[in-house]
DNA sequence: AATACCTACAACCGCCTTTCG
DNA sequence: TCGAAAGGCGGTTGTAGGTAT
């Protein structure tokens, strides 16, 4: 049994919007005698709102501590940092930024950095890459075995949502290198800065545990030494324009695909990556009839399957033909994220390859994929 | 110019915890 | 110790201003 609203036995107090005429009588009264008893103060102040909105008034908008305008990319750093240690414990974050009012956080929070860190391929609740990208995937697969027509599948753009996914996991880990670094230049590099702004939230608990993430990390820029990042086209605060994985205008014979063709092509094929990062358009699908490979670099649980000695038994095609590819992705797949021992429960291509072959089993149970193009 | 839609933010609501007589 | 009042908190809503059609 919850306590009934502290102004429902008044129904005449106003709502809405304060007046200045309203924050002068609310600010005046404080000033001279204090706030006292919240509940008592409208009347005493000659306003007619009810306490708990005159105390709101005032711990948001009018207490002259208050600190107004955008926030510096220090503070939103720091507000990151503890909403992924704090959860929506706004007023525990506010605690830890002077002049700043939960309400305005948590606002700010709704409006900006949400979407900052979608767009960043971070989840905003787990603050870990968002998997949703491939989430889509068994659902379109099922719809082709339920419906007993094929859809029309445009591979290049699964082909993109998957690499998308893997691009925003490298995004999230360089999000955090570069903007640290920025942030502080001459001061000991990125690193440093990003440990000097948690110790200053409050965050030394977490230090440690947090120093091993970040040598993580630095194993990654090593890796990425060399890569010239600005090729992909994609600004890493940027959003991803992904085409559907439904080409609804594309004629049946361009892109009908069985799930099985589908886990295959994927899986061993490779594709002609090199225009589809850069570019929003759909890339036109690939005809059943038109299958030579253009091999990228064998992404590594392919490679991990055909060492256990299933599949194809050898050598895939993608491997053959990998020397001779030019891929825009092949630097980024040669990063070997996965072999990075990253926390992250599952890596992409573990996801992917289920999810695919969870279907394509499914539907075609006896039925072995070879890469055999 | 009118309308619809979107975004940001102030304010409100209802529940929970703390305080106090 | 108990219950009501007061305060605190997080989620939600309302609204003003901006932008697109």
């Amino acid at each position: 049994m919850g306590r009934s609203p502290c102004c429902e036995q008044d129904a005449d107090v106003k709502k809405g919007p304060w007046t200045p005429e309203e924050d002068k009588l609310l600010v005046d009264y404080i000033h001279k005698h204090g706030h006292g008893s919240w509940r008592r103060l409208p009347k005493l102040a000659g306003l007619n709102r009810c306490g708990k909105s005159c105390r709101l008034r005032w711990t948001n908008y009018l207490r002259p501590d208050i600190k107004r305008g955008d926030f510096t990319k220090a503070e939103e750093e720091i507000i990151i940092n503890l909403h992924a240690t704090l959860g929506n414990k706004w007023s525990s974050i506010a605690g830890k930024l002077k002049g700043r009012t939960d309400n305005e956080i948590k606002n700010y929070w709704n409006t900006h950095l949400r979407k900052k860190l979608m767009n960043q391929g971070i989840d905003p609740v787990t603050h870990r890459p968002r998997t949703d990208l491939l989430a889509g995937i068994p659902n379109l697969l099922a719809a082709a075995g339920a419906g007993g027509q094929l859809p029309l599948i445009d591979i290049n753009a699964i082909k993109l949502h998957a690499d998308a996914a893997k691009f925003q996991i490298l995004q999230g880990l360089i999000r955090v290198l570069t903007t640290a670094a920025g942030a502080g230049a001459g001061a000991g590099g990125g690193i440093d800065h990003l440990m000097t702004t948690m110790l200053a939230s409050g965050l030394l608990g977490q230090q440690q545990q947090q120093q091993q993430q970040l040598q993580l990390q630095q194993q990654l820029l090593q890796q990425l030494d060399g890569v010239d990042l600005s090729r992909f086209g994609q600004q890493f605060d940027g959003s991803c324009n992904l085409p559907p994985l439904y080409d609804s205008s594309s004629s049946p014979a361009m892109s009908s695909l069985s799930p099985d063709s589908l886990l295959e092509r994927y899986a061993g094929a490779g594709f002609q990556a090199s225009d589809v990062m850069g570019s929003p358009e759909i890339v036109p699908p690939i005809s059943m009839t038109t299958t030579t490979p253009v091999a990228a670099a064998p992404m590594p649980a392919m490679v991990a399957a055909d060492q256990d000695g299933g599949g194809s038994g050898g050598v895939s095609p993608c491997e053959q033909t990998a020397a001779a590819s030019s891929s825009t992705f092949e630097e980024l797949q040669n990063l070997n994220l996965d072999e990075l021992d990253i926390n992250y429960e599952r890596c992409w291509t573990e996801m992917l390859l289920e999810q695919l072959s969870n279907n394509a089993s499914d539907m075609y149970p006896t039925k072995n994929n070879t890469t055999d193009m």
